[in-house]
DNA sequence: AATGAATGAGTCTTCATTCAT
DNA sequence: AATGAATGAAGACTCATTCAT
């Protein structure tokens, strides 16, 4: 099973060694190493320093391979989305229940990789800068009208199999806007709210289609 | 009928003029100018000149009356809190009828004081500091919890006078997780939501109650 | 007379203590600062840093008045520019004698205010960037038709005189470009050039109208 | 297409390869890459990576075959001051007549290869930085020394050949001075000057000599 | 010889805060 | 109480140089 937050490794050597690896690797390493201090110290509290000191690598690598941090943060942000994507959609096709189908794409959104303070803190970042940067609001936009698609398939699926009168679209808005409100809950507060807890809100919110 | 944000005036005066007002009205002022000026530059965009210069007051002034900028920034916190609640228990006392109670909470949350991008927006950039500061989350989880409350007691009513058997406080959680949704998906994206969609969705989450 | 580069004082104070004065006071002092610094340092090799030790002041000031190091730069080629024109038009009125204003010209390009190596390397450095600087050329280009008017005319009413024909226009352009060429010759090399040759050789340049 | 028999010649390969030519034939490319850089961005705008940009080569060339960015700057100077003098002597030594050798030193001097704005600006840029860099200053110096040789050697001839008694070397500088002055002037302003009214302010100066 | 990934010192700019007036 | 000049720490970015490949 896919894990989501590759968030792997800590520096490890003191960055004594001027290791050379391909731009990909390092890309990927510094994006890591961006999602990773969000996770730490909040949006606003990441700076080139603290990420590349994550990344173990020296300041001026963010600059060389992406030209900006401005870039490295919308980069980042398209791996998220891309991530969670293909999470998203692992394993749906093999599904013939639409029952199942959906249950599994809930149940997704409460495992441990995706329900912890720290994952969801970081999507809480990001989602404050949106509103201001029209770069991240299209990936935003583009991950939205993705998911609905896959919900409302579901769904459609669902009421088609049971005989039931509904609005797909509609009930797809409504489930993703509760699980984005218990994300953001959990995020604000994780006492409040326990992955449980959450995701039993959610199948009872859907218990009508199940 | 309470108006929530009470952005309201311009600088008024030359300028030139050294006004010198009460301590509590300069202090409302500055915390309108910073509401207001997060809406309009994002929170990580404002600063304490711009804040100034929407309230039409010199750079010193935050310094002098608040004594930092995060102590206004908790300040204007509070206010908004304070702020709902008082809008959101106004006129519930009045109100007879559970079911007309909980309808009239749905509604303010989507009537145009309040769901707008400029507001919800606001709500978004307090939300994204809040994990990182422990006074903003003393505030938040004070006014969840209120809100829980008010919720939950509705629902217990409604249960009741229905003599039906529900999880007022799972039900609760639920709907204000949906509402949070809603808003935070209009914030990311307002042209994917009108207020009216968003209210409908929330009323048919409870419709069973009604 | 008017002394041209007001080139005046160091810090003097360890700058410990916040003195505070008039915008526009510092503003003059920064400008003063940045020409001594160009003649120090070269125009490539000012920094901020450099600059406002050289006024004695902290490194945020310039952004404080100025708002950028290019805009304060551009002041200083302005107020170069005009303590030139200034300094290049003072006493020309009083001289009914045109031969006398003409000899009086040439010598103020060679007095030791203007024709020492720090002060030609001032000029050298902006030369420089103006090429790059649309706003730089157009204060150069105001600043150079400002005295080819002021040497047209006084040739002008030389030769109406001494009843010559001249090409006015063409020997002030001429004259003018000995000059700048002696003041870039004297520039890159102190040595080669005093200042009595050259004002003798502009005065040769000439010897024909006076 | 008939394949021509490989006489092997330089690649010319589609810059994917990594073609491997003689030190001295990347030099003089990396050398003339500089000039044009300074042309194209001025000479505080060229970096060691625009200046490898238009060479076609990669990032660490420059390193690799001048040690440092100073060498190469250095080492572009001295050809442009070689070209200079190699352009400059070129056709003297056949003209029998002194009036004539001076008339094409002075024509040399405005023809289209010199006398256009990106090579005045190439100039200027070096002339910048000469006050600041001792070795420059020497080659400038030496350069100098050269053309007013070559000034007054004609000169000389001429005051002989026509019994002028003139003193050629101060006549020289004048002429020398008159022209670095026009080239100043076209550099900072092309509009201002075309080279034929340039040419004929020089040819005039000398016009008692021809 | 050639490449370009990696480094880190240097620079401009931003901005909360201080404080003389 | 109010102003805004002054400070200086912190940040992003530039860029010559180094060096593994």
């Amino acid at each position: 099973m896919a894990r989501m937050p590759s968030s792997s490794q800590a520096p490890a050597s003191p960055a004594a060694v001027r290791s050379r690896v391909q731009p990909e690797v390092r890309k990927r390493l510094l994006i890591d190493a961006t999602t990773r201090s969000i996770a730490q110290y909040g949006y606003s509290g990441i700076t080139i320093e603290r990420i590349c000191a994550a990344g173990g690598v020296s300041r001026g690598l963010i600059n060389h391979h992406f030209g900006s941090k401005d870039e490295l943060l919308l980069q980042s942000y398209k791996t998220l989305c891309d991530h969670w994507t293909a999470y998203a959609l692992d394993g749906m096709k093999d599904m013939a229940d639409p029952a199942d189908a959906l249950r599994s794409c809930i149940n997704k959104n409460f495992d441990e990789a995706m329900f912890n303070p720290q994952q969801l803190r970081i999507w809480l970042g990001f989602w404050s800068v949106i509103p201001k940067s029209p770069k991240l609001q299209k990936l935003d936009r583009a991950l939205y009208q993705l998911d609905l698609k896959i919900y409302q398939d579901v769904m459609e699926r669902l009421a088609h199999q049971k005989s039931l009168d509904i609005d797909a679209r509609a009930q797809s808005i409504a489930l993703m806007a509760l699980i984005a409100g218990l994300w953001l809950q959990a995020a604000l507060d994780p006492q409040s709210l326990s992955a449980t807890q959450a995701r039993a809100l959610c199948l009872n919110a859907v218990a009508h289609l199940l």
